[in-house]
DNA sequence: TAGATTGTTAATCGATTAACAATC
DNA sequence: TAGATTGTTAATCGATTAACAATC
């Protein structure tokens, strides 16, 4: 289990190499990955090392097997289900327009309280979020995205964690408390741009 | 300047205290700052310290004077001005949703190349993209998120930079090449969720 | 061969954690 | 006073960078 820092780096190489494949190549060099994703050749080779990875002095990496190789690591394709619960602007925009979330990832179904935003009969279905236990269990998801209001953030994630959930991306302004074997992410947009702000020396 | 890492605990710092403020507090422990963090009290003290603000033993860092220190650090409210270019389900969830965004942060218009998408009349104007740079050189914006398709985005990007822009929050999934004068940060929801996965060991 | 590239080991750097003195 | 809390210094840990041997 590599760490969170690690996992980020490991991601950005495996789109960069998606890339690269479709653009023909069959071998690449670590140079050419760094350049990619904005990291150092010794970086890309470390990495790659630790990941029992081998290249070819000259030649470069194999680009499918580094591909096949992350897969294996972060999970084959299609095992990636998820709920959205929250059908505000970010969770109607992540539930309308799927491919975004790439191939790899399958949101079986949104959770709103509001009834006049359930919709069963949607290409995904928005269901009324007293539904959620159910339909969490009998589908086995493990990982839910959390895009309701602030105020009832902490209220939401408790509820899902009950139901077993064990990952959250959480885009609520709030940073959730969960149990030790759970698994939170928190993006706050407005942290975000903030930061921007302050990075780029603009202020 | 603090690092990337810090400046993003301190950011979570601030929404705690914005809350421990609301619920009344005036004095907060370093322990209940990191209790809402996610993080130990000692990096609370230390992060303070390095920042030079002072609590009282037994009594704590004055809840205002914290938010105040942070607020000199990161910008002062109103100054965050932003655009938004391409207005598909992430872009227009911004553009419609703008309080989501804090009170802090302000977008003065979005840019898109579909016609169908402009819309001047707008509370937070649509405009075509062509437009972009008499637009942030009369406003003088100097962050946009960029939520264009992955195809367009580094195309999108040079212009931006072109026109001035020195940060970019970008969730398009694909790493921008900047110069070095420009900050990007790049938010890819498929991989944070690919990451919840892995980190919530669920596959 | 010379140059380029991998892969490993050692050195450096930065961030976190631990320890503890100061004192309210 | 004893206990709780701050604030600093030292120790540890992990990640990055540098150095370099191996070899294609």
């Amino acid at each position: 289990m590599v760490s969170r820092h690690i996992s980020k780096r490991l991601l950005n190489y495996r789109s960069a190499l998606v890339q690269l494949k479709k653009m023909g190549f069959d071998y690449v060099f670590s140079k050419t990955i760094g350049e990619e994703t904005g990291v150092s050749s010794d970086v890309v080779r470390k990495d790659f090392s630790n990941m029992e990875i081998r290249g070819k002095r000259k030649v470069g990496y194999k680009v499918d097997d580094l591909i096949t190789k992350l897969d294996e690591m972060f999970g084959k394709t299609c095992c990636f289900e998820i709920i959205v619960v929250g059908i505000g602007n970010i969770g109607k925009a992540l539930t309308k327009y799927e491919n975004y979330l790439s191939d790899r990832i399958k949101i079986k179904a949104g959770f709103d309280i509001n009834p006049s935003r359930i919709n069963v009969d949607n290409k995904i279905p928005i269901l009324h979020f007293d539904e959620v236990e159910t339909f969490v269990k009998e589908n086995d998801i493990k990982v839910a995205v959390v895009t309701v209001p602030e105020i009832s953030a902490q209220l939401v994630c408790n509820k899902l964690v009950e139901c077993g959930i064990k990952g959250i991306l959480n885009f609520a302004p709030v940073m959730l408390k969960v149990p030790d074997d759970v698994f939170v992410k928190n993006i706050s947009f407005a942290d975000e741009i903030t930061r921007v702000f302050y990075h780029a020396k603009v202020n």
